[in-house]
DNA sequence: CGGTCAATACCACGATCGTGGTATTAATCG
DNA sequence: CGATTAATACCACGATCGTGGTATTGACCG
C-alpha cells in the first residue's frame, strides 16, 4: 500500500498566510502535494487547466469573483474536477450552493488541519465528505422556504436602506409589488420587519454587505 | 549589527492554518523566533504572562472573547507589551478601538507577509506601524460622530428585528426615548432608516451579527 | 393540458416609523 | 462654577410600512 503517487494538491486563497499553513501542512504529507498556488479567480481557473490537480481547496470569497463562479467555471469544463470549499464563514445558503454546484467538501478554516487532511483524502478517493458542524448547520435550514433570485435582489436593496418606492424604482417595478417581495422574504425567513430580514439574510449568507 | 537577540514573536490566533503560516514565516527570519501560541484569550493572557513575548500578533476575532479585550487585559498589567492586531476584518470602529487601547500594529491577513514582518521589525522598535490601506479607512471616517454605548445598544436591538415598543421595554425606557436614540444613531451614521443603520453598523464593525 | 409557482399589479387600513419641537436630570469637563 | 453632553421623556403629524385581499401573465412540470 506505499508506491502510489501522491495526491496532487492545488490550493487558491487570497490570504498568503494560509496559503503558507496549507504548504506546510500538505507537504508534511507523504502521501501528498502541492503542486500550485493562486489568490483570485482567473489565475485559478487558468492554472487549474494547467496543472489539472487531484484536489483543489477553494477560498469562497476572493478578490475578483465568488468562489462559487470559479467551482462553477471548472466544473463546466473538468465535471470531475474534486474540490473543497474552504472558508471562514458559515451561511447556510452558501454552503447549499456550493453543494449544489458540485463540491465535495466544505470545511472551515478554524477546523483543525487533521480534519482538512482527512477530508482531502476522502474526497480524493471519490467520496463527499461534510464535517457535522456543517452538516447541522444545513439541516437546520433544510426545510426553509428558499428565497427566488428576484426576492434576493429586493433583499439587497432593502439593505441599502432604500424604501419602497425607491426600490421600485431601481428595479422597474410597482411600489405594490415591491410590498409583494417584501412580505414574502420575510414569512420565508421568520423576520418581523425588513431588518430583522436584512440581519437574517447577512446572518446566512443571502446577502453580503 | 549581527548578535542581537531574536525577536521573540507570540501569535494567537484560533485558525490553526493561519497560525502554521505565521509559524513558517517567523521561524524563516534569522531576526525572529516564535515562542509561543495560542487559540484563545483566556489562553493568551496566560501564555503572554508565561513568556513575555517581544511582540504579540493578535486576531480580534476568538471563540471566547474579543481580540480588543485580551489586548485591553494584558495591557492593563503589562503597559510596555507591543500587540500587533491581525485580522480579516476592517472596519473602522474596531481599528480605532484597537489603537485607542494601546494596538502598536494593524494588520489584514490578506496583506502580503512581507508586510508583516516589516511590521512587527517596526513596532518591535518601539514604533507604530498602521499600513496606509488601513489608515485611509480611519481617516475617512475621522469626522464622523461616534455613537454613544447606549447608542450602540439600541442599535443592536433594532438590528434583531424589535420594534421601538419592544426596545423600550428590553432597555427599560420609554418609546419615546427609544425614537430619539435612533434619530441620532441616523444622523451620525448617515442612514435614510433603522435598516439602512443596522447595515452601515455591521459594515463598519460597530455591531456584530 | 391542467397545476403550480414567480412576478407583476392594485386597493384599503391600521400599525409603525421618522421628524419637528421642548424639557429635565446627571455627569463630565475645563 | 458655568458649559456641554448623554440620557431620559412627552407631544403631534405626516410618511412609510406591513397585512389582508384579489387578479393576471408567463414559465415550467408532469
Amino acid at each position: 500500500m506505499s508506491n502510489r503517487p501522491p495526491i496532487r494538491v492545488f490550493s487558491v486563497d487570497d490570504h498568503p498566510l494560509l496559503r503558507e499553513g496549507i504548504a506546510a501542512l500538505i507537504n508534511n504529507q507523504p502521501d501528498m502535494e502541492l503542486v500550485a498556488e493562486a489568490a483570485n479567480g482567473a489565475e485559478a481557473i487558468q492554472v487549474f487547466k494547467q496543472h489539472l490537480p487531484d484536489v483543489t481547496l477553494l477560498d469562497l470569497r476572493l478578490p475578483d469573483m465568488s468562489g462559487i463562479d470559479i467551482l462553477i467555471a471548472i466544473r463546466s469544463e473538468f465535471p470531475e474536477a474534486r474540490i473543497i470549499m474552504l472558508t471562514t464563514f458559515e451561511g447556510d445558503v452558501e454552503i447549499q450552493r456550493a453543494l449544489q454546484a458540485g463540491a465535495r467538501g466544505y470545511l472551515l478554516k478554524n477546523m483543525p488541519p487533521s480534519e482538512l487532511l482527512d477530508v482531502i483524502r476522502q474526497v480524493h478517493a471519490g467520496k463527499k465528505r461534510i464535517p457535522l458542524e456543517i452538516a447541522s448547520q444545513l439541516l437546520e435550514h433544510m426545510s426553509d422556504e428558499v428565497l427566488t433570485e428576484r426576492e434576493v435582489e429586493v433583499l439587497r436593496e432593502v439593505a441599502g436602506g432604500n424604501r419602497n418606492r425607491e426600490i421600485a424604482a431601481r428595479l422597474f417595478i410597482s411600489e405594490e409589488t415591491v410590498k409583494v417581495h417584501i412580505k414574502h422574504i420575510m414569512e420565508k425567513l421568520g423576520a418581523s420587519d425588513r431588518t430583522q430580514a436584512v440581519a437574517i439574510g447577512l446572518r446566512r449568507g443571502i446577502i453580503q454587505l
